[in-house]
DNA sequence: CGTATTTGACCTGCGC
DNA sequence: GCGCAGGTCAAATACG
């Protein structure tokens, strides 16, 4: 991976380079001559020689800088590299030692690693849907399976983590996957998902680290979903049928009820609400476990509740004020390809902050909240050179979304429920891409694959959030220092654009939408290395030209016109 | 006419 | 036991 990097930095450099060069050249050449040349007098022709050299020099100076970058960014990722595979080598014993916690009926993975890898119990690491060198003969197989799927324009190796590995299952659970996990096994009939589901509910009593769940075994966990949305419903990709609306108390917003009709023996409810404090803001809470196949902007939403949910059995019964949702139990969680685990111990291991995430123990059903409607909360001072990945005293690899503890705030709505910063913002807007602050991680200009939510032209809308997905993911998969930056805003894309990309289907995207991510980069100011600081740190003539160099191969983009409209986009009317 | 939505009635769980 | 609130059902209605 990292030769890959130097590749692709090389490549930059010597681009770059060539086309600066030849820049100047060109300039210094039709300013000789010039006709007017000869008139000017041999003064004149000294100040273009000088000006021409001095571009010169700003060029090489800037390939120099531009060089340096590079040069950190190899440095940091080696570091990361370096630091996670001792990770993983110290965490392989404990990993065959504890069998992990089932998650609790949900959206469940469509993936499921064939043992529990991810109970490196002191980690909380980005995986970004990759294994780690401790299981490269499984990357291996999984490699092999994955070269059949390259012809359908899926990842080579490389998964953003839409499919949501789920490092909670135990290994009972993952050999006997849901029908998530399993597409093919998707007929799996109603009594057969009553059985998983008691065995689930089983399961979960047993594990014991949940005492929402121990406390109301029948209730189902929930994942509800803030997010800034115009239109009546959030489009996750689902196909839904409204079977009852409320006037909710405390809320003059009337509360929508629908459940699933993909199949119809599917389980899922959903409620949608409007938030009664801000009104454009959708409040859209999942319930149940889907038993069919899912199209890949729902698999994403699924993944993205799943994740919730697990972080629910983790963090629920740990989570102390003005520290977020720690996950400290022996779980991991698994957000689009972000795999968090903890421990717990939290002497050995940084608490991990569930990006603006909220566990809510007041209402009968245990409930995660994320929040993707924060637009923006980086620090003003944000530092260039700071990285997402926090090195701690443990040797652990931390990903703390948090820019420091005391940000986290109580929710003072809720009682019992935790926020935390969501500092991994995705923010879509159709702005200048880089600006001073340094804000911007990503972004892709003027790709048909990847829009914004705002001030949409009707072919914006169009734009279906599967493609956004499968142009975020092959982004990352064409950039691996991109995987992070991109896996990170998958879950606010959909939550913040989804909603509006159903209506007017039909015709391609367009160009000249901008998908943009930013980091936190008060959070990463300890770090030792990171991915995202590739990003971070690049000049912006340098990522312009990493946009050319990195293509969105548009014959692998299931966007636009060739894009089959998966099942449910149309629905929600 | 078939399908989706609306809406009042009904059921259920929980707190007092 | 009663009342309240959340959730669901199903008949009525709207829509294409």
């Amino acid at each position: 991976m990292s030769s890959s990097i130097r590749d692709v930095a090389e490549t930059l450099i010597a681009r770059k380079k060539v086309v600066d060069v030849r820049n100047a050249e060109e300039d210094s050449t039709s300013n000789v001559s010039s006709p007017n040349e000869d008139d000017l007098g041999s003064d004149k022709k000294e100040d273009h020689l000088k000006s021409a050299k001095a571009k010169m020099d700003a060029v090489i100076e800037d390939n120099e800088r531009l060089k340096l970058t590079l040069s950190q960014i190899l440095k940091d990722y080696h570091s990361l590299e370096m630091h996670f595979h001792s990770i993983a080598r110290q965490d392989e014993p404990t990993l065959q030692e504890n069998t992990p916690t089932p998650p609790t009926e949900f959206f469940r993975p469509a993936s499921l690693p064939e043992s529990p890898l991810e109970e490196e119990s002191k980690l909380v690491s980005l995986t970004l849907g990759r294994f780690s060198s401790v299981d490269e003969k499984r990357e291996e197989k999984r490699n092999n399976n994955e070269k059949n799927h390259e012809e359908h324009g899926e990842l080579d190796g490389l998964e953003l983590g839409l499919d949501c590995k789920f490092h909670l299952g135990s290994i009972e659970d993952m050999k006997n996957p849901s029908p998530e996990n399993s597409f093919d096994e998707s007929k799996e009939d109603e009594q057969n998902n009553n059985t998983c589901t008691a065995n689930k509910s089983l399961k979960t009593a047993r594990s014991g680290d949940d005492e929402n769940l121990l406390q109301n075994p029948l209730k189902k966990p929930r994942v509800s979903i803030r997010a800034t949305c115009d239109t009546q419903t959030m489009n996750d990709g689902c196909q839904w049928r409204k079977y009852g609306q409320k006037i909710a108390k405390g809320n003059p917003c009337p509360r929508a009820y629908y459940r699933c009709t993909v199949s119809s023996s599917c389980p899922v409810r959903k409620q949608v609400q409007r938030c009664k404090e801000d009104m454009s803001v959708l409040i859209t809470t999942y319930e149940g476990t889907h038993n069919h196949p899912l199209s890949v902007s729902a698999k994403a939403m699924a993944s993205a509740t799943s994740a919730a949910t697990a972080m629910l059995k983790s963090g629920s019964s740990t989570s102390q004020p003005g520290l977020g949702v720690s996950a400290t139990s022996s779980t991991s969680t698994n957000l689009h390809g972000f795999n968090f685990n903890s421990r717990n111990n939290l002497t050995t291991s940084q608490p991990f902050y569930f990006p603006r995430a909220s566990i809510s123990t007041s209402q009968s059903h245990p409930t995660v909240v994320l929040d993707l409607t924060t637009p923006n909360i980086f620090p003003p001072h944000n530092k260039l050179s700071s990285t997402l990945f926090s090195a701690t005293s443990s040797s652990s690899t931390c990903l703390n979304f948090s820019s420091t503890p005391s940000s986290s705030s109580l929710d003072s709505n809720t009682a019992n429920t935790l926020k935390v910063p969501w500092n991994t913002v995705f923010h879509s807007r159709p702005e200048a891409v880089f600006n001073s602050t340094n804000h911007i991680g990503a972004s892709y200009n003027s790709q048909p694959y990847i829009h914004n939510n705002v001030q949409k032209s009707p072919e914006v809308q169009n734009m279906h959030v599967t493609d956004k997905i499968t142009a975020a993911t092959k982004a990352i998969a064409r950039d691996p220092t991109f995987q992070s930056a991109l896996a990170a805003a998958i879950t606010s894309f959909i939550g913040n654009s989804g909603g509006n990309v159903q209506e007017n289907h039909g015709s391609g995207g367009n160009a000249g939408q901008n998908f943009h991510l930013y980091f936190p980069q008060e959070s990463m100011r300890d770090g030792i290395g990171c991915a995202t600081s590739y990003v971070n740190k690049l000049p912006q003539p340098l990522f312009s030209q990493q946009k050319n160099l990195i293509p969105f191969p548009p014959s692998t983009f299931s966007g636009s016109k060739s894009t089959p409209i998966s099942l449910g986009e149309e629905s929600e009317k």
